[in-house]
DNA sequence: AGTTGTGTTGTCCCAAGGGACAATAGGAAC
DNA sequence: GTTCCTATTGTCCCTTGGGACAACACAACT
């Protein structure tokens, strides 16, 4: 279970020799001769896997795949396999993310070791990724009262003056406060605080500005 | 003022003829023969500026100077300029971080939309690193038993753990958290938290591990 | 009509944070 | 030796935060 490899590339004689070759690396692989059939296959990201991308296709091109799935919000890393490589296109692979951009043929220690990369990437993403959601989630769960609340206090205010903003009494902030704090799973004002500067929430202007 | 460009190239005709071009477009230019010369005098970052390397010339490569530039705390946008353009180094430079990788002769709006990106890079990395180093000296003027009362107390540690921990009494810890508070600048609790976060101090394992 | 979710507010009480004012002790620097 | 920094601890008192228990208003859904 070294991970999955996912070669999108529309000869099919190079897809099956790569598969061999991968295959008999340890990797589990799958192939796909377009680029539109990843896509409708979205490959799940309960392993560490990576894909190995033709640039030059039919239909969908390498970098069009890529925009694809970072909308998607997929970490799966690419690398890039292509008979014509320039130093151009490379250079907006990489800038877009990418792990990788190799010529073929691709020799096999070099192909391993960007395999192996992307594999580790993969991991940290995905470890990333699933604190990520999991605060994401947390905070859908707050009703937008208790969402206003919770910006308030880890930006600092302190219930007096959340109330007085939200025009409530001192008591429904707290009511709320508790509900915040219940909701996000945190049981003091310091990882409620660290949750938020990971969700983003402390960078974003407020429409206040005044206040100590 | 819209920029300082520092052009490091050894072919004395190629620097000049760039010279002209950039100071016609409106930039401020300095140019250096070696990479050597360029690390000797350490550009002063105060202004938006970059750097348009060679990558292959006698001495200092390009690509060294950019880990030399990585290790001394530049923030310089790289862009590499070469006559030797290939795909594998232009792909290792990206990745280390170099703005872009251009092949000479490089024609002028590729050229300028190059540097008009470094430049707003430049901008952008250095206001982070103006407030992260205001962080960090207001973290360096902590004596070391008050970080120490620091880390537990943005870890949500109430004072009476830190001090049992810490082997002093709770007022102790409230002496320390009140010095803490007024030297790293900040008036709530979630601020503090905040600056930790961003000071990557909640990441780090610290040594404990028990505790609610 | 009854249930559920959301927002609201109250009281009582205790724990935790924080300001004011003050003092002791040891080590380093001058 | 005197001074400065750091660490330590005290008391008094007020503000904030939070738990327990309870209740009301309103809208949406069943």
């Amino acid at each position: 279970m070294s991970g999955k490899i996912h070669i999108v590339d529309d000869d099919a004689s190079f897809r099956s020799a790569l598969e061999r070759r991968l295959k008999r690396a340890g990797y589990s692989v799958t192939t796909y001769p377009s680029a539109q059939l990843l896509l409708d296959h979205l490959p799940d990201e309960s392993e560490p896997a990576c894909i190995l991308l033709d640039l030059r296709m039919p239909g969908l091109s390498g970098m069009e795949v890529q925009t694809r799935l970072a909308q998607r919000g997929s970490t799966l890393p690419l690398i890039f396999l292509t008979g014509y490589a320039d130093v151009r296109t490379s250079v907006r692979a990489i800038k877009a993310g990418a792990e990788d951009f190799l010529a073929k043929p691709v020799g096999s220690e070099q192909l391993l070791d960007a395999i192996g990369r992307a594999m580790a990437r993969h991991r940290a993403l995905r470890e990333q990724a699933a604190e990520q959601d999991e605060r994401r989630a947390h905070l859908a769960s707050l009703t937008p009262r208790e969402r206003q609340v919770f910006e308030l206090v880890v930006r600092g205010k302190i219930n007096k003056q959340i109330a007085l903003q939200l025009g409530a009494t001192e008591r429904t902030i707290k009511a709320h406060r508790h509900r915040v704090m219940e909701k996000m799973g945190v049981q003091s004002l310091a990882e409620l605080v660290s949750m938020a500067e990971r969700l983003g929430i402390l960078n974003r202007v407020s429409g206040d500005g005044k206040q100590t």
